[in-house]
DNA sequence: ATTTTCAAT
């Protein structure tokens, strides 16, 4: 695509994936995704590709405007309301999204069912706040059908391998990677009141990944 | 102990 350069250079990605305590100067937000088509039980991986915000538009917001050209038929063929395709799409963010993405976002999936999408995020954004209106867009998303998770080290890994012009070098965890990543996980889980259990597309992948 | 945040210069 035009809009999305293939692989994103090493440096890039460890500098705005990082997931840091204090991440000082990362004024970029980038957006690994994999789009893929559901047919009936099973998906396939359709496109993928990174994104970061642009012109003062947030990613989030630049990503559903290309949504379009990513999912054809997502809005159905000809006729209105027919032969409608279904996708899921799964995002690896470096920041999770503002208040305002979220309430965004949120109203774009309920006007489409037809798409699935599960957030992956490195970092917290402005969530310190008991009251913040990140906070509250968080759980908004959640109750629009939105899985939402902190990144792992086999999530980092998995983005390594898929979306950075990695070559040959294998990716190597920063000191800490596991320990913040803990941590932000149980500050989502307090923030989003209650512990998300497994669902059946992440164990399909799981599965896929092993070769089973 | 304390530090930052999809910038603005």
């Amino acid at each position: 695509h035009s809009f999305c350069s293939m692989l994103l250079p090493r440096k890039k990605f460890l500098y705005h994936y990082k997931n840091v305590r204090w991440a000082r100067g990362r004024h970029e937000t980038y957006l690994c995704f994999v789009v893929k088509r559901r047919v009936g039980p099973d998906t396939l991986t359709f496109d993928f590709g990174h994104l970061r915000n642009r012109n003062g538009c947030h990613v989030e917001l630049l990503f559903l405007r290309y949504l379009g050209a990513l999912c054809p038929g997502l809005w159905g063929y000809g006729a209105a309301g027919e032969k409608r395709l279904s996708y899921s799409i799964t995002w690896f963010c470096s920041w999770s999204p503002c208040a305002n993405c979220s309430i965004q976002l949120s109203q774009f999936l309920r006007n489409t069912p037809n798409l699935r999408l599960r957030i992956f995020v490195s970092r917290l954004y402005f969530c310190d706040m008991e009251d913040s209106l990140e906070r509250e867009g968080l759980r908004m998303l959640s109750r629009a059908g939105v899985r939402i998770s902190v990144m792992s080290y086999k999530d980092f890994f998995y983005c390594w391998q898929k979306f950075v012009d990695s070559k040959t070098s294998s990716f190597k965890a920063w000191e800490e990677l596991h320990q913040n990543s803990v941590r932000l996980t149980r500050k989502l889980n307090r923030i989003l009141q209650f512990f998300q259990s497994w669902d059946l597309e992440d164990l399909r992948d799981a599965l896929k990944l092993l070769g089973l």
